[in-house]
DNA sequence: GTTTTTCGCTAAATCGTTTTAATGACTAAA
DNA sequence: TTTAGTCATTAAAACGATTTAGCGAAAAAC
């Protein structure tokens, strides 16, 4: 078994003094005006011998760990697994490592993963915060941490760049071409959370609601039930209003929970029903009839957000005013919205 | 801003050695014969003050990490997508964080990962493995890591724990079902892969095509294609082999494209072709039909695989014989396979 | 010919822990 | 009274890098 050599083996074996390595191995060989030939010297050994630093010490020297802490609703949300895979494939081509967490959108449990990743000398933080974690990440903040929220924006926190969708645009766009479409009674089913992206849809729907001069039919669950009972209330909630046309589902799992509801009431879409999602799955594009869905760009979202954090972790000192992006999603039409009017599109 | 206190800091306002805090913290103080009053004056000053050791510090000096390596092969496949949510879960609670990265099966960049890995010393490794990792994962192993494979078994590589499922067996139940429904003309659709899993999925339904003497038909997809061009690759041979009126597929996501292509084919299901695809998803519960699934026990793997690797880190000079274990999976019997016989089963 | 600069490199401190080996004081056995 | 053994604690050496401050020799400036 090859024992790991370390700076000091190299440096005795080559007898110069481990600074000088240092020096060399981290590129500031021209600015200490350490010869050419020792350069070479050096730099060949080292390939040879195979050495590579102790990342553990030289963090432990430098407070830089070179790992971003990603904290996701859900890594089992094909949205977020899907923004982590990116994510991940991007901070690795940066030198990064990405450790992540699910928070589930609890608070308690989103901050002891703050403080277990701070514990850990995270270089960077990248959350879908869930609410009342305000504080802790304005102190994350003071504390010269680069933090990107994205997904949803908490609006205490200063400092923090973001990067979401136009959640009310989308949806009212959603609404329109439902409406469009003929459909008059339109229901909203969303989660009962304060979250910003919650409520920028919600806000889409009441603006669109307004304009088209219908009626309001809103349906809020509540987060962190276990999935039959999601479909349990949908159930109930189709059945007591009979008069709806259409229904919007505000995430991509409500409108999962949706169709296994609207599949056990019989109900046909579109001609009973029509269905509109927001955030696209593979699910929709197969549903019979399809699924029309507001889609995501995923890719966009998650370049962004590792650009901006590497940005801040390249240029720590001098504080930039944050950014918040806000990208435009695309409406997919499929079947599930064909009903009423011109039967093709 | 509080800088951060180390445990010398508290050693001096306590008047007393590091050795005795780092002792008491650590719970050695009974061992090291420590006095009582001592152990609560030191505790009680801890919290007071909110230390918490510097986990980079603590980790160059013992070479433990706390931090489990996970290698799937991409995170955005909503199985291992579910394991890695199940596993971080677990491996939290005992006081382990996850890093994780997705092999996209292929070598060079698993290897890349491993190196990685390894320079951040990680103290285990759970892996789904890419073919020709054998000789890293050896090394690895005899360098005193543990290893616990899932998924897909590398037969050359000893010393590592195995869970995975009976998938021989699996998919012959599923041939089994098939005939049984009146399926005669039953093609297999997997990957040109020579991994384990797949390769037992493959003997299961030559087992099958044997024993009931039916004939053979194997389609064999190339991994890493785009998923338009898997779904052509399904279509043509859907096309081809007119006389077929049975698919297994092979994957979640093979399924999904081959619904996809049976979609634009206009084949209906079941009576054109029954459709049975290993692994579940919440696609085939919806789908109309829904799709009989073959469904794997997620949690149970999970906690399996978790509970392998702390035994090994818990114990780690010993060395205990590996453990492979099987799991079963459950025949999940839904409409796409209710054609030919008993309508009702 | 002295002083100052430049050049090329290094000694030693530091990061914050854990752990080995030892210490002095006291007690029990011989 | 010496010896040996507990007791309660600690000094100091690791772990493996980075970085500050500095050193002696040669060259340049005066």
């Amino acid at each position: 078994m090859k024992k790991k050599l370390s700076i000091v083996d190299i440096a005795k074996q080559l007898e110069i003094s481990t600074t000088t390595v240092s020096f060399i191995l981290n590129g500031r060989a021209k600015e200490k005006r350490i010869s050419d030939e020792l350069v070479e010297r050096v730099l060949k050994f080292v390939e040879e011998v195979g050495y590579k630093p102790n990342v553990l010490a030289r963090s432990l020297r430098t407070g830089k760990s070179n790992i971003i802490g990603l904290l996701v609703e859900n890594i089992a949300n094909p949205f977020f697994a899907n923004i982590a895979r990116r994510i991940e494939e991007n901070a690795y081509k940066n030198g990064y490592k990405i450790i992540y967490s699910s928070t589930e959108n609890d608070t308690d449990k989103t901050r002891e993963i703050l403080r277990i990743f701070r514990e850990r000398h995270v270089d960077g933080y990248i959350i879908a915060p869930p609410e009342g974690i305000e504080e802790e990440l304005t102190s994350l903040i003071k504390s010269g941490a680069p933090v990107v929220m994205f997904d949803r924006f908490l609006h205490q926190v200063a400092g923090a760049d973001y990067v979401g969708i136009d959640g009310a645009n989308s949806i009212y766009n959603g609404m329109k071409h439902l409406v469009d479409r003929g459909y008059r009674h339109i229901a909203f089913v969303t989660l009962d959370s304060l979250q910003s992206q919650m409520q920028e849809r919600l806000q889409g729907y009441e603006r669109a609601i307004g304009e088209f001069d219908i009626n309001e039919y809103i349906k809020e669950i509540a987060y962190n039930q276990a999935e039959e009972s999601i479909v349990r209330h949908i159930t109930s909630f189709l059945k007591r209003k009979k008069e709806l046309d259409a229904v919007i589902f505000a995430t991509n799992y409500l409108g999962i929970s949706g169709l296994k509801a609207i599949k056990s009431l019989e109900l046909r879409i579109p001609d009973d029903l029509g269905v509109l999602v927001f955030d696209d799955h593979d699910l929709f594009e197969l549903h019979s009839p399809s699924i029309t869905s507001i889609g995501q760009p995923l890719q966009d979202i998650s370049e962004k957000v590792i650009a901006l954090l590497l940005e801040k972790l390249n240029s720590s000192p001098h504080i930039r005013e944050p950014e918040y992006l806000t990208l435009s999603t695309a409406l997919v039409i499929r079947d599930s919205t064909m009903a009423k009017s011109g039967s093709k599109s």
